[in-house]
DNA sequence: ACTTGATGCAAGTGACTACTTGCACACGCT
DNA sequence: AGCGTGTGCAAGTAGTCACTTGCATCAAGT
């Protein structure tokens, strides 16, 4: 039998089930996933899923507390003094940006699509952007004492987001320019830094 | 009984139909969304919806297409002609965006859950944009024939716009921002035009 | 006056959903 | 060896959902 998975510990049983619940919350939604499904995802029996979550609406809160990776960000600037200029800094920047936004799109819409139905949702995944936000807004703070940047340090980091937040997001509306993606990256970059009007 | 419309000519039954379609979506995402409470919200019988639009998904694609308006942004770009500086024709542009993405914002969000579920629905929500951003897209590359900006057409539009999308949709990120709109959109026109780099 | 068609209303159908229960098995620990 | 616990399995419950049906009513067109 391969669904009797007796004998494997409870933290796997339980990581299996998380995984589960997030590639179906992906697909379907929150209101679309079954319990159903899940257990059948995660090869484990529809019971089981309610003897360790209890509820659905407690298994979605799991997943999203467990796939809520707050530390990526901080290591990536800690990481950064090796990089000589700013240009490099911002291109290393925003290249972890946009892997760490992809590797979580598929929550961050739903989440967004969700916005009023699922307000504990919202939270949850909204956490490790937050998080990210604030080392960011200080990286631009220090950036700016130094005189490498000028402007408002939390708006500094906000424009900067968008540009990636929105290449991810929105990729599918410029289908037609498939720039390969560091390329991409040093353009927006260039335009973050020196903006686009002529001379 | 204010539940009874005979009378109400058939598009305006159908106008409402759709209308409450809208506010579910928006309210309770795909799958939350039940027709007993369309029918309700638009005061009309659920017999009614079901013969004017056979099943639940076409009533969904029915109404993204309803509320399908591409007209807008080609208006301003014409009107703009009126305005002198480069600064001030981004600034109209930009609020312009931000207003088009504030009115649809559930419906993008309707969408971009749906990628996966509902191509349809894709095509509908994601046709307005796309004319947006082709108009766009001629509109830059006027201003870099005339010397006003350099750069790649393609590319300054879909990152001008990406400052905007961001601005609507990931406003909630930022709720420690909250300048005023002319003074963000300021904010970013300027940081397109000039980029943050000191000196 | 008569027809036509859009609608209301009430009831219903079958499918699906979250969640439960009772029991058997199979590991790990002592 | 024995016990506790995590799991499988099968059946079940009460509710909800999309969608249907049959019939009565009302308004407009001819």
């Amino acid at each position: 039998m391969i669904a009797d998975v007796r004998g494997a510990s409870v933290e796997e049983t339980r990581s299996r089930i998380l995984a589960a619940t997030r590639e179906i919350y992906a697909l379907r939604g929150s209101r679309g996933t079954t319990t159903r499904e899940v257990a059948a995802r995660a090869h484990v029996n529809e019971a089981t899923l309610f003897r360790h979550f209890g509820t659905k609406g407690h298994l979605l809160a799991a997943m999203l507390d467990h796939y809520n990776d707050t530390s990526s960000l901080n290591e990536v600037l800690d990481g950064l003094t090796g990089h000589a200029t700013l240009e490099e800094q911002l291109r290393v920047l925003g290249i972890a940006a946009i892997e760490s936004m992809r590797r979580k799109e598929d929550l961050i819409k739903i989440a967004m699509a969700e916005e009023i139905a699922d307000p504990h949702a919202q939270v949850c995944v909204w956490r490790a952007p937050t998080a990210a936000k604030e080392s960011l807004v200080k990286y631009f703070g220090q950036k700016i004492e130094a005189r490498e940047l000028r402007g408002d340090s939390a708006w500094l980091a906000r424009i900067f987001m968008s540009l990636f937040f929105s290449y991810v997001m929105a990729r599918r509306l410029w289908s037609g320019i498939d720039a390969p993606q560091d390329e991409a990256v040093e353009m927006m970059v260039n335009m973050f830094l020196d903006g686009a009007r002529a001379n």
